[in-house]
DNA sequence: AACCCTAACTAACAAGTGTTAGTTGTATAT
DNA sequence: ATATACAACTAACACTTGTTAGTTAGGGTT
């Protein structure tokens, strides 16, 4: 829609560098280089690189709440509704992977959002466990420990964005059948 | 066995701090610290920083490698081999889930040793995808995508440092088949 | 008593950090 | 033609970084 600013520009570069390093050991002047300028140009944009990393996160975690809220709000079955979040993920995901390591792997270097952004997490956790919970109760889903599953389901939903690079041109669809098959089945036979 | 050294006591304090904070935020100086001396004094001990990082993540990385390979090699059914994976996962993990964050998270930050980690990961994953791989082949496993069952079973696995430690007192054994079931047979009624 | 080893210290360095101030060139609007 | 806004620049800052050099205190061995 709205043209990408250079503001916009520097974060997804941003985000791209610190998928490699962390954000941490990304510096400014890297950014700067990778955006073929220096370091006080990027100055004219933002205002500190804590914002950047806010920019990143912040988005991503409230696209997520609100899409969960709504999954979770929805008259469908809970097996439907996981698969659902299935898709969520690997669609947030492959829109955008870089931002997606930041989420996982720098949140706790935020400064000011970092309570919000908490905030934020536990409430997605929390919708998830009762989106299990309620299929438990309804027996769509099986008896077993509730927090072992929730464990397991989210690990693999939030490491997606260290393995969808590496899939060229992925079917969103698909995939996401395949990876909703398998966390829900099993792979016994 | 061996008494605990000096150089042990700083290993084990920068993997805790470098699990809160990641390798490049955590300086001598807050590892000197948290072992109530100053950072100078830590060079009586340890080489660099960068020598710290590489026992964390090559010992641990050593370990997965050889079990692996014992696993592997054993006469057990596939479905048998993935529970021994589990629980090799499980119980490394909880002996020392500081260090695993480091090995999960801070690989990259590796330099002479880098290529020598990747080398033992690429073996390890492709040790785990030709278990998978015979399941398939001999029937004990459906034929799903190979790909996505390896890539989510190890998601799960290699999340475990960011779980375990808020389950006080765990039982490995019960863990490990609650998370064994879980990941073989789904959650499907 | 003389020695050495261990393990702490103080002081300092060179390089790198995020960030600010002030400047300059260029395109657009008046 | 003149003014304005944008987006780059150079130079520099105060601070932090990993690391080294040299020193000191205590305990064990000769």
């Amino acid at each position: 829609m709205k043209p990408e600013t250079r503001k916009d520009e520097i974060i997804k570069t941003a985000a791209k560098l610190f998928k490699e390093k962390g954000y941490s050991a990304v510096t400014m002047r890297d950014i700067a280089a990778a955006m073929g300028m220096k370091a006080a140009s990027l100055y004219n944009h933002i205002n500190s690189k804590q914002e950047i990393l806010k920019e990143i996160i912040i988005s991503l975690a409230e696209e997520f709440t609100n899409e969960m809220e709504l999954i979770k709000e929805s008259n469908n079955s809970c097996i439907e509704k996981l698969k659902q979040i299935v898709e969520l993920h690997i669609t947030i995901t492959s829109q955008n992977t870089f931002g997606m390591a930041s989420l996982n792997s720098d949140w706790m270097h935020l400064e000011e959002q970092l309570d919000y952004y908490l905030k934020l997490r536990i409430n997605y956790e929390e919708n998830f466990r009762s989106v299990l919970s309620s299929g438990i109760l309804n027996k769509e889903i099986s008896n077993k420990n509730t927090e072992v599953i929730l464990f397991s389901m989210l690990s693999t939903l939030r490491s997606l964005y260290i393995w969808i690079p590496s899939k060229e041109d992925i079917n969103i669809k698909k995939l996401s059948e395949q990876l909703s098959d398998i966390l829900i089945n099993g792979i016994n036979k």
